[in-house]
DNA sequence: CACGAGACCTGTTCGC
DNA sequence: TGCGAACAGGTCTCGT
């Protein structure tokens, strides 16, 4: 689920607070326990809970999809993947069961990490270069430019759409939100990335980052039994809109697949030259 | 280098 | 109603 907008949410709950949950920046951890072992990528069960306990929160923030706690002498790093979500709530309260990580603070308070589908990670290192070294420019950064942007497109020459979808590509974008933004530019999901001119590179970018800030702005988005209170799925243009009227110019909504995503258009919009 | 298939998982919804 | 198929916000690996 969770893409850049999500994240970006729920590192600013965590940070601040949120539905009576605490911020959790200060906290200082006592002891972690896994559930789910495999949900730890490195480094060992072990390693981890001997690290941990006496280390504080110092920041928290986001990189691509993944929440980044800079603690006092390393990082914690947390990918959600499709289900994962993180609770902040009482460490006397019976965990839910989904938890696959369990971290307790000195202070009463207890993180969650649930995940249903047991595809999220989690990382502990003291170089984060080792674990976010190879992921693309943020798309929000000012300092990507259009004609930068431009220049990464031609640098490749893959469809557009899991161009946009790969991480070492550009980092943070999702399923979601490559959808709504290439039907914001108006640009069939297959259309080659060296293929667009200036103008058309210019509209995508443009486009990525009004979807974004828009999810932001909303909080996320919220769809299915993964609830985290978000309302962008409320202004979906396409994504999972199959049959409806597009609401630019009223055609129904197709779905295709594309690089083996489900991938929503409208086929008046986004035509191939 | 680009792409497709398959893997990793559980839960919900769809179609007959 | 019941049951299997299809589908779900992500990413990794392997073969062509």
């Amino acid at each position: 689920m969770p893409e850049l907008p999500e994240v970006e949410t729920i590192a600013r709950y965590l940070r601040e607070g949120h539905n009576g949950s605490p911020a959790i920046l200060g906290f200082r951890f006592q002891q972690v326990s896994l559930p789910w072992a495999r949900t730890l990528a490195t480094p060992s069960v072990a390693e981890l809970q001997a690290a941990l306990p006496g280390q504080t929160i110092d920041t928290i923030s986001r990189r691509a999809k993944y929440l980044v706690f800079t603690l006092s002498s390393g990082f914690l790093l947390v990918h959600l993947r499709m289900s994962g979500d993180v609770r902040v709530e009482q460490a006397d309260v019976e965990p839910q069961r989904h938890d696959r990580a369990l971290f307790t603070f000195d202070n009463g308070w207890r993180a969650a990490f649930n995940d249903a589908r047991k595809f999220g990670r989690i990382w502990y290192t003291t170089d984060l270069n080792d674990i976010l070294g190879n992921l693309g420019p943020e798309p929000l950064d000012p300092v990507l430019q259009a004609d930068d942007f431009y220049q990464l497109l031609h640098a490749r020459r893959r469809q557009l759409k899991p161009l946009l979808l790969d991480q070492t590509f550009l980092a943070g974008v999702g399923n979601i939100y490559s959808d709504e933004a290439l039907h914001l530019a108006k640009l069939h999901p297959t259309r080659l990335s060296d293929g667009l001119t200036p103008d058309e590179a210019s509209r995508l970018l443009n486009a990525i980052r009004a979807v974004l800030e828009e999810g932001i702005r909303r909080n996320g988005a919220s769809i299915d039994w993964v609830y985290r209170g978000g309302d962008f799925q409320n202004s979906f243009r396409v994504y999972q809109r199959t049959g409806q009227a597009c609401p630019v110019c009223g055609t129904p909504i197709v779905r295709l697949v594309v690089g083996q995503r489900g991938t929503h258009i409208c086929p008046y919009c986004q035509q191939k030259p």
